[in-house]
DNA sequence: TCCAGTCTGGACTTACAGTCCAAGCATGGG
DNA sequence: CCCATGCTTGGACTGTAAGTCCAGACTGGA
């Protein structure tokens, strides 16, 4: 992470305590990032997850969720990396004494032991073979949407653009998730999806029944 | 607990030292319970999470569970208390010298302890705002349970001696809890309630037309 | 004993789940 | 440009479960 005292930007000379703090604190699970939103590029890292380095340009696209909002902390989002973990994210706008923005501050926490723990606890009296056949609830649907906007988040393609193959993976999640337990589910789908009835019971039937193994 | 060197009966005298064990060696979460499963009833109990005692007749259909298998180990089951604890049950057919089935033991584990405390490790790093779902409920069926369980606890009438409004109450809540918007529900309930399908059918029509308000 | 209220099994109707197919519509190779 | 291929679609169809209905059995009380 460089000698950051000699840093030659006043910047990071200025946040550096802020972002060394925070990285000791959350252990070798979290990511300090400073970036330069005029130029993309990363200032300085702490506790790299990636081979990031500073000069580098800002990759992941955390400039990009700075937009729409009106304040200046933003997240957390998730993110997900290409090796599968998967990051909770903060961002926030520093600024400087007259109140331009001149850096952004980014802390990617890795979620995957902390959730490799939680798994072990609530597998322990193992509940059975039975997964958790996941819920319904007194307004299902709402589950159906959040199945598809999950998929869409992932994978950043809106539903009119998904081809088969997405359609393929939001249908096994929402069968797995036991939506079509419920009446009227799949014409609720079908809409959802943007897809005739007959479609869904297609691809439904090919998840199924993958017994062509040939 | 009740002093069990002292219990008359030789089923409990044979296996107390096991269940005490396992009874210790769980600490306040499990309970352990003897069955005798001519009788149907308790024979003697080890941390008692409900109000049952040696005697009481073996509530929860915990031997219900038996007669399917090949085996003499079953589960674990996942059961819900009425009370909304979740547990993890395992039964065993115990077998006198001759190898004749003479008791059931049955372990339930408490895992609401550790399933908090999944939640909060899973929570940590909050992943946005995203988890409106409680990681309550499981499959329907036992939320039938539950509510059916609820009800008997609260009026301490078994399903047996229920009457008209007693059902009238527990369908209501059903109800509520949209349980009928489920596929294949109505029959499920009518048995879980020792009732016809048409009397379900018939007490529903009449909660969810009491428009003759004159 | 009868009566009133309730439950029951079974026959029935309705509504939805799921299948099937001919035709439409993209995409890409020749 | 045409055809071939693969996917989707609306609609017709079948099957299964949801819900209704009713004559008869059961129950407790007068």
């Amino acid at each position: 992470m460089g000698n950051v005292e000699e840093n030659p930007d006043p910047r990071v000379r200025t946040w550096a305590p802020v972002c060394r703090a925070v990285a000791l604190l959350l252990g070798p699970y979290a990511e300090v990032v400073l970036h330069d939103p005029r130029t993309d590029r990363v200032l300085e890292i702490w506790n790299p997850m990636t081979s990031r380095g500073p000069g580098d340009p800002s990759l992941l696209g955390e400039l990009d969720d700075l937009t729409p909002s009106a304040h200046d902390v933003y997240g957390p989002y998730e993110k997900l990396l290409a090796d599968g973990r998967r990051l909770s994210s903060v961002s926030a706008v520093l600024r400087d004494a007259r109140d331009a923005p001149s850096a952004v501050l980014c802390i990617n926490l890795d979620r995957t032991p902390l959730e490799q723990a939680a798994a072990v606890l609530s597998a322990f009296g193992a509940p059975t073979v039975q997964r958790p056949e996941p819920l319904f609830e007194q307004d299902w649907s709402e589950r159906v949407q959040h199945v598809i906007g999950t998929y869409v988040r992932e994978t950043g393609r809106p539903i009119e653009r998904m081809t088969r193959q997405d359609r393929l993976a939001v249908l096994g999640r929402l069968d797995e998730a036991r939506v079509f337990a419920v009446r009227r589910a799949a014409p609720v789908v079908a809409g959802a999806l943007r897809v005739s009835r007959s479609t869904v019971y297609g691809l439904l039937a090919e998840l199924r029944a993958p017994s062509a193994r040939d």
